[in-house]
DNA sequence: CCTACCGATCGGTAGG
DNA sequence: CCTACCGATCGGTAGG
């Protein structure tokens, strides 16, 4: 229900910089800052914000931020790191809970993309985002990117295998499954009337299709 | 082939600053500066390309890109112009060139998906930078847009009436079909062994499967 | 967590 | 199409 990895709920006075990528309905300074970074940076881009504006938006002075985030690409690394760990938990827990391939598929399709409508501001910050973090940060963030691929890759390899799949291409279909629940970050706006529910119930038969099943 | 727009020819002198928005293997000073603005807008986003950046990949002095255009603004719209009309024709030709729902809902998912992967910089920069146009620029983009979902949506609605297609909601599955071929553009990288060619013949194929034929 | 501030950079213009 | 430049803004820091 939460978009938030596993925080350890230190209620230590840890002033660290390196404090908890909580993101969920937190309202100590940290977190606030955090929301409120998501916000601008899935509206406006990461350069296209300023801090300033983040430590409004947070109810700060403008150096504000500088107490609890080095940086502003700080920012941005917790927010990418939350948000990818957030959905890597998500697809290793809808495959966990199901035991055949093609329920195991529906799951991640369902999940993956109802998690993409729900949390679209920290979705594009994951997705489109990525580019603007520091070399080693966008290194790290990219061992959960090739997790999750290898999640959604097995389901597929052994729906094949059992004989319940029929794919063209392994890689190819895995990485347009991907896509399809991806895709609803950039156009997913709350205004709609479509539910984040309709939409994963959609998606979970789309991915079925696409796989022949 | 190209990924321009149609363009007069016009080997008249017109300096104007609305002039075309060739984006081909032109060579003139305007054409240099539109490629030039292309891949810094694709690589590092809109607001984090610098006008002097732009100015010295063409070859100019600092001040340079204000002799063609008015403002940074105006390059990203005539890219994202340029980029949809290219993108629409692309869809309409593949619907004019086939006569049935199901071999022209392939040509089209061939060659949306294949212009992605070839065009990733402009498609990048036509599905992602959206957002950093002007409202006047941004609601004539939004037309050429509803112009290019209708295109799909209309294939699919004549596949369900015809009863190639067996799909749950035509919208839901026109919007899936788009994301696909949209995501290229996201994860596309000239280094990778897959040429668009393959791409586009991947897609064509998961785009007949999503709609059951 | 704030005030005050700095150095750098940026989009855009003046005036050739 | 260039040199020279301006006003504004921005990320980040000093020093409480």
């Amino acid at each position: 229900m939460s978009s938030a990895a596993q925080t350890s709920p230190s209620t230590a006075p840890t002033p660290s910089a390196a404090g908890s990528p909580a993101l969920a309905g937190t309202s100590d300074t940290q977190g606030r800052l955090l929301e409120a970074a998501a916000e601008a940076f899935a509206d406006r881009g990461f350069h296209a914000t300023t801090t300033r504006d983040i430590a409004a938006r947070a109810g700060l002075s403008p150096a504000g931020v500088y107490v609890h985030f080095k940086t502003k690409e700080e920012l941005l690394y917790q927010l990418s790191l939350a948000g990818h760990l957030a959905a890597l938990e998500l697809l290793r827990s809808a495959v966990a809970d199901h035991d055949s391939p093609a329920d195991e598929l529906r799951a991640i399709m369902t999940t993956f993309s109802r998690w993409h409508a729900e949390h679209y501001r920290v979705g594009r910050i994951v997705q489109y985002e990525f580019g603007n973090l520091t070399d080693e940060h966008r290194d790290e963030v990219l061992r959960l990117r090739k997790e999750i691929d290898a999640v959604a890759r097995d389901v597929v390899t052994r729906g094949v295998a059992s004989g319940e799949f029929v794919v063209g291409d392994v890689a190819d279909t895995t990485l347009a499954l991907l896509s399809m629940a991806i895709d609803v970050a950039r156009w997913y706006d709350p205004e709609i009337r479509r539910t984040p529910e309709a939409i994963g119930a959609a998606y979970g038969e789309l991915g079925l299709r696409l796989v022949g099943a």
